[in-house]
DNA sequence: ACCTGAACACCGTTCAAGT
DNA sequence: ACCTGAACACCGTTCAAGT
């Protein structure tokens, strides 16, 4: 006979992303689900057919936190300023989740509509078609590709404050050989800040910036 | 008693390689290594202490294939193009290694030299040591971000002609509705050659002429 | 239609024992 | 010092069966 669900899509999206957060990304298992549901492990392929649309279904799950409201920036410098720092500060706050995100979404409802969002700012600015979407791609390559290689280091769990890591970067640096990378040693101070929003602002700011010629 | 190693570090470090060069990053485990080396699982801890020292150690391996003699570039954006295409090359042919270098090297010795060279090239163009550590890091960040992109999509295996990738592209961009998303409807095309190198010339051009004004 | 029991083919890692 | 046998605690996924 039909039987009515257990639970909700959104149910189980929102334990994974909580396993996700809890644990980091290797916490994110399709049995680890079902325990949290009290389930069989196989109970859980009623709601997602493989442990790979589950995780993209999370990925456009979190993207739905970002402020995807572009329309109220005068120019498209700003607007591409406000996403990049909404989706670096959503991506900061789930690190378990940001290797999920390098290989997705694209198709998501949530990628889809930011994008066609920047789409719809760089075409009032003047970009053509073709150079909007080129920036677009290197908008996110810059922004995903910055989460991913400060989350990589994270261990799970939440994540310690960035006063706390920046130290133990430094401590991290300080064991580099002097005699053999001494300009590497002498900047140690800087590369243990490679994880800060600060320096997510340098590089994003640079590219904005040199973005600029590619406008008619 | 006191008996000889059976393999070097070295051609463990090789199998684990061909092995995510054969089948991705999912494919370079402790036991598919074991396999290879017609070994019992726990023989392979006698090279490498963990899963991750072995992922680590290739990473560096593979970034040793990287030409990092920068020094005959007349001026640090040819130098900083050079090394930058050069790490994209070798991420693209190695596309089940990509997934690795998110997490690291830092600290591996090819690592350190590589940054050695890029920091030395910064400071005589006149680069402060802290801006060119941090010129340093938006540079790998953009290049590894977009090599573990496209490598994202890909099954593991010899990585398919970019011809052939756009095409499969292009049918899915195909797929997202005109009336809901026109604008990213009609840069389908575009959107389909995000992982060409002409894309990743795009980005990297922008970004390094954003770098410029960062210099004193 | 949804869920369970049981199994298959995998993982990384540890421990005690052999040479 | 190096390797094996055996085990532990995990994975994703499938198949047949129950309600």
């Amino acid at each position: 006979m039909a039987r009515t669900r257990s639970y909700t899509q959104e149910q189980v999206l929102e334990i994974a992303l909580r396993l996700a957060d809890a644990g980091g990304a290797e916490a994110l298992t399709i049995r680890g689900v079902a325990t949290e549901l009290g389930s069989a492990p196989n109970a859980v392929y009623t709601y997602f057919p493989t442990r790979e649309a589950l995780r993209a279904a999370v990925v456009d799950h979190v993207l739905g936190e970002v402020d995807l409201d572009l329309s109220r920036h005068k120019d498209w410098r700003t607007a591409l300023r406000h996403l990049a720092t909404g989706l670096h500060q959503v991506l900061a706050a789930h690190p378990g989740v940001v290797p999920l995100f390098v290989a997705g979404p694209m198709f998501g409802t949530n990628a889809l509509a930011s994008g066609e969002a920047v789409l719809a700012v760089l075409r009032d600015a003047g970009f053509t078609a073709d150079d909007a979407a080129k920036v677009l791609y290197t908008l996110l390559v810059y922004t995903i590709g910055f989460a991913a290689m400060d989350a990589a280091e994270l261990p799970g769990g939440p994540p310690p404050p960035q006063r706390q890591r920046v130290k133990e970067r430094q401590a991290a640096f300080h064991g580099v050989p002097a005699e053999d990378f001494p300009l590497t040693r002498s900047a140690a101070g800087t590369m243990a800040r490679y994880i800060t929003t600060a320096q997510f602002h340098y590089g994003l700011d640079a590219l904005i910036a040199g973005l600029d010629p590619k406008l008619r």
